[in-house]
Order: structure tokens, then sequence, then C-alpha cells
DNA sequence: GCCGTACTGTACCGCAAGTATAGTTAATTC
DNA sequence: GAATTAACTATACTTGCGGTACAGTACGGC
């Protein structure tokens, strides 16, 4: 009793994770069923275990999958700011912009951030999915913190900056202002979050 | 066979909720089973269900203690800075401070948002929960909204700003900073965030 | 025509959430 | 000092999920 399959073969895996990545921010990973998975995938439950050992390959697998995407959005948009723009300063204020914008512009199901709700359940997963997740926030640091470098040697900023904590709150507004949006329901709060960011990085480094 | 309770009576209720509290902050709700949590609280699982109607009850029981422990804490530290401060931009500013200090001497066991915890898990609970979380939010914008506009009377800022955005900014720091910390498993990252949010209101509102 | 990839079908185990209901203990109230 | 009430215990059950095991099958490429 073998029926077609609704779509060509080989993409289950990937309907797979598009759907888990959905409900485990709606509900958390322990929430998120594999049955509810492979209904939602047309796939049976021996479906699910080809493509993943267990639960925590496919955690894996997510968040693998998110960081890469993350990066790949991030660093497209940052590049195209640059080519626009030679000084650091300027050219980091318009990706920042755009940023904004590419955020305000999102479609209205809440956005949310894996990595967050990764963090907020880590005991659920094994050292190497907490040790990917560290990895990626490492890696936004270490991306923002060059530009910064570059910035703050041609544009001294008014007072001392620890420039690893000012890298680190681009991150931690976005993930604030995530949270924010999705409590409050309000797609504004994040945009806004990340303009603010923008004038505070403008008011420190801008000449008088 | 009914053993001697190993605490005096009536505080069974409590214990669930600290347990509670400590075990969805590590694993998630849905990870968190009733049965682990009587078996620390040193009751059965009887016991549970005479405190709690369900588990949505105990998680909106969970998240009204965090709020209300949340906003006590913060109204006694930031009261405590007016105090210290007619001025109501330097109060603010040394209540920041005062919070920086506050959080870089929490214990190492590392802290979260019981708030951000709920949002990244919000299908799980009623609407009634949800509520509870965005009016927690709200609240907090309205708190530094307030402050922020009797700081803007006295010292105009360099540029026009949106005082709810800017309230706002505290809370997604806070929430932002936890999650870095966590992540990263470094207890000086929030503190800085804290400190760097005092450094941008200072430089929107001072004086030349 | 064969092989590997990507699955299906069936059957099962153990654990946890949650329900139901009757019974017990200790402090409080009258 | 008897009755009441709060704060539980004890036992038994249903449902659903994670995970295992394993045999079978449809299809595309070589």
């Amino acid at each position: 009793m073998n029926h077609l399959p609704p779509t060509r073969r080989g993409e289950a895996r990937e309907r797979l994770l598009e759907l888990a990545e959905e409900a485990v921010l709606a509900k958390g990973f322990a929430a998120t069923s594999i049955d509810e998975l492979v209904a939602a995938a047309g796939i049976t439950k021996s479906g699910f275990f080809y493509h993943f050992r267990d639960k925590n390959t496919l955690a894996k697998a997510m968040l693998l999958r998110y960081l890469e995407r993350d990066k790949a959005l991030l660093d497209d948009l940052f590049s195209r700011a640059d080519e626009l723009n030679e000084d650091p300063l300027h050219g980091f204020l318009v990706g920042l912009k755009m940023f904004a914008e590419l955020l305000a512009d999102l479609p209205d199901n809440y956005p949310g951030c894996l990595a967050a709700s990764f963090c907020y359940q880590d005991q659920l997963f094994d050292a190497e999915i907490r040790a990917l997740n560290a990895e990626g926030m490492l890696d936004w640091r270490r991306r923002f913190r060059s530009r910064f470098e570059a910035i703050a040697t041609r544009y001294p900023p008014w007072e001392p900056v620890d420039l690893d904590a000012l890298a680190d709150m681009a991150t931690a507004l976005v993930e604030g202002g995530l949270i924010l949006g999705r409590a409050l329901n309000d797609s504004r709060i994040l945009p806004g979050q990340v303009l603010l960011y923008r004038d505070f990085v403008r008011l420190l480094f801008q000449t008088v």
C-alpha cells in the first residue's frame, strides 16, 4: 500500500527541519513530537529515523542549518553595504539601516532565534550542540569587533569603550528585541532596537 | 505508612515553585516532569495536584512569583538610587550602576529570565499566561519611560529619540545579555551590557 | 538487471502527564 | 475534647511519546 510521494524524493529531510524549526520556536524542543513532524511532512516515523538517528541528531541538524542561514544572510547584507561605502563607519551604519529595514519587512509570522530557544533548554542537548551555539555567538562578536577596530582607528570614540561588549550588544539587542517583539506581538520593536543601536554607534564614534 | 514530613507543613508549594523555576530555566517547561519535581520536593504526585490543578496552573503560579520578585527587586534598587540623588538623570545612572554591580555579584549558577523562557514556548500556555508575560514587559516600558520623560525635560537629548524604544532597550539588553551569558558561560557579559546602556543614556542626555 | 537511497509497515517497550478516588495526619476552632 | 480543615499519602488507571527492531518496497542511476 505505497502511495505516490507528495513531492519528489529526498526532500523530506529538509521539510522535517523546516517544520521542526517552526514548532520548536513555538513550543520548545521537548514539546515538539516526532509523530507531529512526520505527519506534517507526509512521511512515517520510520522515515524520520532514517534521516536522524534520534531527536538529538535532529536538534544538531536544526541548529547547523539555522546558523548557516543566518550567517549567509548577514554576510550578504553587510558586504552589500560595504560596497556602497568605503568608510568603515558609514558602511557599518548603512548596513545596520539595511538590517533594520529587512527586519521591518519580515512577514508577520513571529520570528525567533533558534539559538536563544536552545539556550533556554540547554540541558536537553549534549555538549557538542552547546558548543556550536556558543561558537555561533562568538562568531558574531569577532565579525562586529573587527569592524569596530577599523572604525575606532579612523574615528576615536568619545570615551574608552570595550569593543567586545559593543559587538555583543548587537547580538544582545537582536535577541532581546525578538523576545520583546514576540511577547508584545509587535513587529516594530526589533527594527527599532537595531536603529537605536545604530544611533549609539554613531554617537560614540561621530566627529564633533 | 506515613513518615514525618521533612520540613514543616505548608511550604511544599513554595519548594515546588522554586524547583520548577530552576528546572524550567535549564530544560524548558515541557521537559520538566511533575515526578521529578515531587521527588525533589519530598512529596508525592498527589501532593502536587493538591496545590496545582494541572501543569498549566503551575506555570501561571511560577510566572506570577517570578514577575513579583523581579519587580520588588528593581523597585527597591531604583528607589534607593533615587534617594541618593535628586537629579533624575544622575539618579537613573546611579541606579544602572547599582544594577550592574548586583548582576556582577550574582552567584555562578547561571541566571535566566522565566519570561524569556516562556516566550519561546508560548504555545504551551493559555492566553492568560501570555497576557501576564506581555503585561510584565509593558510594565518595565512604562517605568523606564516615565524616568526618561523627567530626564528629557531637564536634559534635552542630542537628537530626537523614541522614549518607548529607549525604555524597551533596557529590557532587550537584559534579555539578550542573559542569553549571551548563558550561551558563552560568561557572567561578565550581562553587567557589561547594562553598563554600555548606561553609557548610551549618558551620551544621549549629557550636556556638552 | 542490480544496487543504493529513501523510504513504508508493523509491532513493541518504558516512561511521563494527567485523572480519579479513598484514606491519613496534625493543627485550629469552637 | 470533638469537629473541622489543610495538607497531604496511596493506589490504580489511561493516553501519548520517544525510541527500537526489523522486514519489506519503489525508484533512479549505473
